[in-house]
RNA sequence: GGAGCGGUAGUUAAGCUGGUUAUAACGCCGGCCUGUCACGUCGGAGGCCACGGGUUCAAGUCCCGUCCGCUCCGCCA
């Protein structure tokens, strides 16, 4: 063990720390106070810390060591000076590393003068120790256990029980469960009844894509994990139960977004008897009170409207970000008949005046038209009003100068600003319009982030075209009821029907929606049929809701919150990562438990199941690739 | 299905137009240190430059392919 080598001979032998870490019970202790609390109204107490070591300062004669557990941070001490306990507390410190967790007992202490630390709320004390266990010892962690250093993703999922040791995500799961104890008062104070739903349930045609679960029992069949609890909280109102709501799972296998996992939490609420006006009071009570019990912030008593028509029209998407400005006007007519041909042949032609915009580089015009391009835009048309009011563009001299003075009009332009235009299909011009907007509001600092702005988007229309099969489908879902006298609508202009419908978006992020529901068989069958699912499918897929409402079904209406999102608002996060325990990557696998995974081919001869040969070589490659 | 960004010590990054032994900081191991708080200080160890091909006298660097992570389009009633 001893090196014999030709180094140089050191002052000390060194010591092997080794001895000093032996793990520990308990041993009847136990924690009086959370690593949060003490203050100096505490001074002189006997108190039983545990957690883990966040830092430790080795001054050979003192030893500071940080401890964390998920409330926060409390310094304690370890002095070579003080009774025999003391001492040897001290002697056996020297072995402590980060990350290590132990249990402290000692005296609440204030710190000496000019040694408090304002940044801490235990800032004003420490815990003097006397004795400790060595509760266990920790490898050095992957990746620092702290908020200032952010780790490459992979790490962090691989290692997510490290990642939540982070005060910031801890905070974030944290605030979650405030949240879900805050809703559920709420919706308890309201007569509503938690129930729960089945998790294997049945595949439904519309919507998202299914996950599966293969039948053991019958084989060949397969269960569907629920896109959401809709028809179950809508055969409870049959059932009587007169209001529910569940926070509950959803699963849809569809590609993830900074915002979407293939399984997400819904805040899932229905009623009986209300109309619209009801189910949004209710709705707009239960986000104020969530945002007011959690993070305090005030929402409006009456949150705005808008309907949909006006929030394509004015900000070419359906969940309008109203913090700001810089709304999309329809300049079509003023171009329709002339000589510019870009203009005047497109289905669609909006602008989009942006003051200030003159300061914009030809690189960010050049980059915002790249931009665009994602939505499917050819380019992105620009005119900058100078100072001395001349317009710089590439394409004023196609215009007229009743164009021009109509379009300065229209749209109110003036010195310092920029005019960005979009002459394509409706889809793309809005798309691409309301996504720079949104880039725009960013780049000029007018999105102010402290500011909460919940927004109703009402006047769904009922149904919407699906290029890709050829036939109209619901915009909500097909148990959405449309709105009076809409029913034949549907027949003579099935774009232009309206629905029961309406959404909630905060600051630009869809955070719930609803519908009041169809609830008679003969309109239910209607609307299949509008959907153009025969008699027999409908029989099939649906039958046991239409058999439902048959027996006396009330008129009913919810609603459900993404509350996953809710929470991104609350805490500010910018990843649905963020606040979720444990999320899953973008290809939906989990980096920690490495699902999805192969089964043993045991499992699969009882479920009657085989996998194709193609699927099933590249599941052998995928592991011999990891082996 | 498609577009973009990224992958180099444990971690975070640098590494230009290919050219000696691949840098730095933090962390880790050890010495010294009684008021630190991201302690200080001295020394040390630590690398399949994601993986597989190719070009070249020479590849972390150039080319092709694959895998993985992230953002976005499509998709998400």
């Amino acid at each position: 063990m001893t090196d014999q080598t030709t180094t140089a001979p050191t002052q000390s032998e060194e010591r092997d720390y080794d001895e000093y870490r032996v793990i520990e019970d308990l041993g009847g202790w136990k924690r009086t106070h959370t690593c949060n609390e003490l203050t100096a109204a505490d001074l002189g107490r006997e108190v039983t810390l545990m957690g883990w070591v966040q830092f430790r300062r080795d001054h050979g004669g003192l030893i500071f060591i940080d401890l964390r557990d998920r409330e926060g941070l409390t310094q304690t001490v370890f002095s070579p000076e003080g009774d025999a306990d003391a001492k040897q507390a001290h002697e056996r410190a020297h072995a402590i590393r980060i990350e290590y967790v132990v249990a402290l007992r000692g005296i609440v202490s204030r710190r000496p003068e000019g040694m408090s630390n304002p940044g801490m709320l235990t800032g004003e004390i420490e815990v003097v120790v006397q004795q400790w266990k060595l509760l266990n010892t920790s490898d050095t962690p992957p990746f620092p256990i702290e908020d200032r250093v952010d780790a490459a993703e992979m790490l962090r999922l691989k290692y997510r029980y490290l990642d939540l040791r982070r005060p910031r995500l801890a905070r974030n799961l944290i605030l979650r469960n405030k949240a879900a104890q805050s809703v559920r008062r709420y919706l308890d104070s309201l007569g509503f009844l938690e129930i729960e739903t089945p998790v294997l349930t049945k595949s439904t045609p519309e919507g998202a894509r299914d996950f599966l679960v293969p039948s053991r029992m019958t084989q060949g069949a397969f269960y569907a994990l629920p896109q959401s609890p809709q028809i179950f909280k809508q055969l409870l109102m049959v059932a009587g139960l007169d209001r529910y709501f569940q926070i509950v799972k959803c699963f849809r296998d569809e590609d993830l977004r900074a915002d979407r996992q293939p399984e997400f939490t819904q805040i899932d609420i229905e009623m009986s008897f209300p109309d619209e006006e009801q189910v949004m009071a209710m709705a707009e009570g239960l986000v104020r009170t969530l945002f007011s019990e959690t993070i305090g912030a005030e929402l409006p008593a009456s949150f705005p409207r808008m309907s949909f028509q006006q929030a394509m029209d004015e900000y070419g998407v359906d969940k309008p970000d109203v913090r700001f400005g810089l709304k999309l006007a329809d300049v079509k007519d003023i171009f329709a008949g002339g000589g510019f041909k870009v203009f005047a042949a497109a289905p669609c032609l909006k602008a989009m005046r942006v003051p200030g915009g003159l300061e914009l580089s030809r690189k960010e015009i050049d980059d915002y038209t790249e931009f665009v391009k994602i939505y499917g835009a050819q380019g992105l048309a620009w005119i900058k009003i100078k100072e001395d009011g001349e317009w710089q563009s590439p394409i004023v001299k196609f215009f007229s100068e009743d164009e021009k003075a109509r379009l300065a009009e229209c749209l109110g332009m003036a010195p310092g600003d920029i005019v960005f235009f979009q002459a394509a299909s409706a889809d793309v011009a809005n798309a691409s319009l309301g996504n720079l907007r949104l880039k725009l509001g960013e780049r000029f600092g007018l999105i102010d982030e402290g500011a909460f702005a919940p927004l109703w988007v009402t006047d769904f229309p009922l149904l919407e075209y699906d290029p890709e099969d050829k036939r109209w489908v619901a915009k909500h879902h097909p148990f959405t009821s449309p709105q009076p006298g809409q029913m034949d609508t549907i027949a003579t202009d099935p774009g232009g029907a309206l629905a029961r419908a309406y959404d909630l978006v905060l600051n630009g992020s869809e955070i719930g929606g609803g519908s009041i529901r169809i609830h008679t068989p003969a309109a239910q069958k209607a609307m299949f049929q509008a959907l153009g699912i025969s008699d027999g499918e409908a029989e099939e897929k649906f039958g046991f809701l239409i058999e439902a409402l048959k027996f006396g079904a009330p008129p009913h209406g919810g609603i459900a919150f993404g509350l996953d999102r809710i929470i991104m608002i609350l805490t500010g996060a910018k990843s649905i990562r963020d606040v979720i325990a444990f999320p899953k990557t973008q290809k939906a696998t989990c980096l920690m438990t490495d699902a999805p995974n192969v089964v043993a081919k045991k499992q699969l001869r009882e479920l009657g199941i085989q996998v194709r040969e193609k699927a099933a070589a590249n599941q052998t490659e995928d592991k011999q690739a990891e082996a």
